[in-house]
DNA sequence: CTTGACCCTGACGTAACGTCAGGCTCTACC
DNA sequence: GGTAGAGCCTGACGTTACGTCAGGGTCAAG
């Protein structure tokens, strides 16, 4: 039973903390039109409109822009449910880069006491520019391990073009001795090329995102689910994409029988 | 020792995450000036300039304006240790505001749950503008005691139209007992006007920010020292503010004997 | 000596409102 | 029952914090 209840434009602004300007413009721009007019014209809101304002704030208040908003809350696959709970994960996620800007104040009070300098790459964490397209739009379809994503984008966006060249170039040493490895009729599960795979997982836990060996497991399979992948790899070399998978589980199964 | 090390726009950009347009902005408005300029008039930014760029970001983060953030950090009583630790303040409250934010939702998804609709004032909390303005001039110039100001504004954010009418009320009550109290001639270190300080005091401590007796003095101290309360004491009676000055001093002194 | 990555300074564009101006509506009080 | 004040409406122009070219120097590498 939902109660029938209507509010002007200067209620709903007492409410949600808006001025009634923004409430015109949410209705101009189509984000938010009110789902009532009075007579006279006046704007009336609903239940429904207030939890779409809700959420609108909401997300605004994470710097999505007006207008990724309206995609969003218009989405023909828009899951009111699934929706919160992302929200909420953004909200979390928020959480982590606020402490990690505190832990970037208290170092740069240690540092002031000290006399000393903040570490350069260290001062500015939680405070870039997170680029929300790229988000929307990768993070919502494949990829799964969405941290590991994440924090990679953080990295990487450091890289400037000779940091580039010079980890492509390592990273592609690998896999040409692993395809050279491959051609020769070696063992994926044998010495030469676990040895390649660890390299291999060294250089994206150095470059890109801290990568345990089972974070590692996940990746290669990945590089045989993943056309994108798979097409790497088939051009340097035919079944490698499954050689190199299975060098990196035997790997991390030596590593997990070590311990 | 510091290192002079400099950076070009560009890698001050990678490294805060920030677009060089943004960089070239800052320094046309005179928000952040590069210290040094190359021969050729290339920016060249040290160490300085980068910890002043991570104060701007984290300033923005928190929704400051430039004009906002530029007099913060050129106030003439600026000093950088007691900068940093507002800033944490404000960020620890940021967390709590988002905690506040993901209970929102919490309900949200119960509600949709259950089929029943949000209490509409819960709806946006959390979400609501924040008037930076109030926050910063008056913080910045006067009332010293900082803690105290930012708990009030905390408080008084939730009340409500009729709470301010009885909470003023219950004060000018108060005060136009005292103001009665002069009129008659009476001593200011008297029983009844103790006893109506004390009344005070208490009236603060409920409905602003937690007052001790010491805190009450320093607020006396500015009933006299500061032109916009000795307006608004001189207004309901010569000599008020003095008055109660003097009478909140001896109720203190009295609170301090009996301990 | 040219090419590609960077740097510079204008100058115009844009997103998300803020801020009037001019005018209708509704309750309240005399 | 009229009028004052608070609230609503629709333009329309202003503002903040950059984004986005355009046109043109600089510098290391090949």
């Amino acid at each position: 039973m939902i109660t029938q209840q209507f509010h002007t434009v200067g209620q709903v602004a007492v409410l949600a903390g808006v001025t009634v300007r923004t409430l015109h413009h949410y209705d101009r721009i189509g984000l938010l039109v009110p789902s009532e007019r009075s007579e006279q014209g006046y704007r009336l809101y609903d239940y429904g409109d207030l939890e779409r304002l809700r959420q609108i704030r909401l997300l605004r208040e994470l710097r999505f822009s007006l207008d990724a908003i309206g995609q969003m809350l218009d989405a023909t696959a828009y899951d009111r449910r699934s929706a919160l709970v992302g929200q909420r994960e953004l909200l979390r996620e928020r959480q982590e880069r606020t402490e990690k800007i505190i832990f970037g104040v208290d170092r740069a009070l240690t540092a002031l006491e000290e006399e000393k300098e903040m570490n350069r790459t260290e001062m500015f964490e939680g405070l870039e520019e997170f680029d929300h397209e790229q988000y929307q739009e990768e993070a919502e379809r494949r990829w799964g391990h969405t941290d590991a994503y994440r924090e990679s984008m953080r990295r990487t966006r450091r890289y400037g073009k000779n940091d580039w060249a010079r980890i492509k170039e390592e990273g592609e040493t690998v896999m040409a001795r692993l395809a050279d490895l491959l051609a020769d009729g070696a063992q994926a599960a044998g010495r030469a090329a676990m040895d390649l795979a660890e390299e291999h997982r060294c250089h994206i836990d150095r470059w890109f995102y801290p990568c345990s060996h089972g974070m590692h497991r996940a990746l290669a399979d990945m590089y045989t689910a993943d056309p994108r992948f798979m097409e790497y790899f088939e051009k340097r070399g035919q079944g490698l994409a499954t050689f190199v998978q299975d060098a990196i589980k035997a790997n991390a199964a030596r590593a997990r029988s070590r311990s």
